[in-house]
DNA sequence: TTGAAAGCGCTAACAG
DNA sequence: CTGTTAGCGCTTTCAA
């Protein structure tokens, strides 16, 4: 059997409440008692037990990770996210649990009555979605990865979709490309609709080429090569004039750059490809090159984590954190003709 | 403040003892008692607290998965593994905590010790492996995702290296290919010698292309599309004769696939490349389609559980888990010359 | 079939 | 500064 806080204390010759004063710091101690305490604990080899703890304190310490059952990010940097917050967890004396739920709220809120976790991240969040609003119903805080239409009262961090495509936007205007396209994700279950990046890359997009007059031209495509293809023959079909493009899926942007070799357009050569909000996994393995604005998944989940404890110990709250891709240059060049 | 057990008692009308029996099933219950006690449950909200029926019953039903710091298997199916592991938990009503931890055991006996979990699950391990000694010096239950050289009274789950390797070249010399290179991973870290993935499917290459006739030519690449290039480059100066080859690298599958149709030798009309233990999201965004041996991450998460619980609640032992990964076809063809 | 009661190992008043 | 004590909410003998 384990060593628990009372043999402790009959060694050292002091009350369990002493020895719970100094693993705990949470009174002063006389140096020379504290002394025999810590001398007991080294050697019985003492580790509090955590359980106990929790149920004395009402605190456990452990924070959950909601992720939805289904591949919401396509091909995202979810396991990034996922250390990420692991990470930043342990690096709090917090653990973290995986909760893999369905998107109504029921079976997310079965569990936190479990009592388990002082604090909920919410992984993946929809422009409207059930599991907010099942936990504004609960006492547990929480904070959302992603963005909710009605944000009034919660926390979140996510990332800057706007700022991101601005940034892949310069890149290539800098390059001397005029006839920038921008073909989005999609997905059949909701419709462009729904899905809070994508509509907001869209409008990010939009706005931005409008701004530059630079006729927008918007193309869709699922989470495959083939459908990649699809839109590489679609582009060069309705806007030939197209010198780059703007893509947010990764298994699209490995069909389309294909597809645009084998059409005779190679990429970097004759057109450039861009890869937004991938996972640093792709961008490694692109070839060529592709110039990438990478997720930072890692950060996210860290700072996930920063915002759900600032909450639950009362300190300054982060309320909307907003984080820009990391752009990473392949090997695009300008248009065709504007190259020195 | 949340419902208690005690409060289900009194508005029932019995002991709290009474309303443990029918909660857990643990005790028969008059139908009659059952039905009061369960009425005033679904009235009041009642849902036990986790926390204290783990003190109380020295079970907390959460189990750890612990991850390594570093990428160890590069490029691999990490998440599905995470996620199915997860799913496989909450599926016998347990909790999965992820650990990220250091290589060494010390960290990893200081987090057992706090007696949070009732078993380990360990993801990547290595053949001399320090965590797995640690662990053995304690006795909280644990189960390997991969192998150690010594594996005396360890359960494990892992990938059927051999097996995979078999289909890999089977499917390939089905189609004709009698001269099938291997190019293996690499980690400088360790030194090819360390890793137990690249060591076993080098065996089995080998010994598989001997008992063939077919002379092995086994070349080396790291975790990226350049060093897949430089494969390719490789091959074709030293074993010009190669019609196939198996890669065990996502990044340097890409590489090696660009190389060699820069090269023109494009794939798979005139070499065809098949990349061994792989990850879906891979497979799907490769282009052309190669043909990939992917790794089973979700069920092999999922065995690790179920290995890990049958540990747990005294059932037999499942002491030796392989799987084979899945092949799926791409555009594979025979080599030039045997087509029809 | 049900109840009483003694913990599980620790925290947190409160008292001294 | 240190000790006493009453729980935290539930499980689990042991009796009734």
């Amino acid at each position: 059997m384990a060593v628990t806080m009372r043999q402790v204390a009959e060694a050292a010759g002091v009350s369990i409440a002493t020895v719970s004063f100094v693993v705990n710091n949470s009174k002063p101690v006389t140096p020379e008692t504290r002394r025999r305490i810590e001398r007991a604990m080294a050697e019985l080899g003492f580790r509090p037990n955590i359980v106990a703890r929790a149920l004395a304190s009402r605190r456990t310490q452990i924070l959950a990770l909601v992720t939805p059952l289904s591949r919401l990010w396509p091909g995202a940097a979810t396991r990034e996210f996922i250390l990420g917050a692991a990470q930043a967890a342990k690096d709090s004396n917090h653990h973290l649990v995986i909760w893999p739920v369905g998107n109504d709220g029921d079976e997310l809120v079965a569990l936190v009555g479990q009592k388990l976790v002082d604090g909920v991240l919410l992984m993946s969040v929809q422009l409207d979605d059930a599991r907010v609003e099942a936990l504004r119903g609960l006492d547990t805080p929480f904070t959302l990865i992603g963005r909710t239409r009605d944000l009034t009262g919660l926390d979140y961090v996510d990332v800057d979709i706007a700022a991101s495509m601005r940034m892949a936007m310069d890149h290539l205007a800098g390059l001397g490309h005029r006839h920038i396209a921008f073909v989005n994700g999609t997905r059949d279950e909701e419709g462009v609709a729904g899905f809070g990046p994508y509509v907001r890359s869209e409008a990010a997009y939009r706005e931005l080429s409008t701004e530059r007059g630079i006729g927008p031209v918007v193309l869709y495509c699922r989470s495959d090569a083939a459908s990649g293809r699809e839109a590489a023959r679609e582009l060069l079909a309705t806007a030939p004039s197209t010198t780059a493009v703007i893509i947010q899926d990764e298994a699209g942007a490995a069909g389309l750059t294909a597809e645009l070799r084998r059409l005779d357009r190679p990429v970097p050569d004759d057109i450039s490809v861009l890869s937004l909000l991938s996972s640093a996994d792709f961008a490694e393995m692109c070839d060529p090159p592709l110039t990438t604005v990478t997720t930072p998944g890692m950060e996210l989940g860290r700072l996930g984590v920063e915002a759900l404890l600032r909450q639950l110990d009362n300190r300054p709250r982060l309320t909307a954190v907003l984080r820009t891709g990391v752009l990473a240059r392949g090997g695009s060049t300008g248009p065709v003709g504007s190259r020195r």
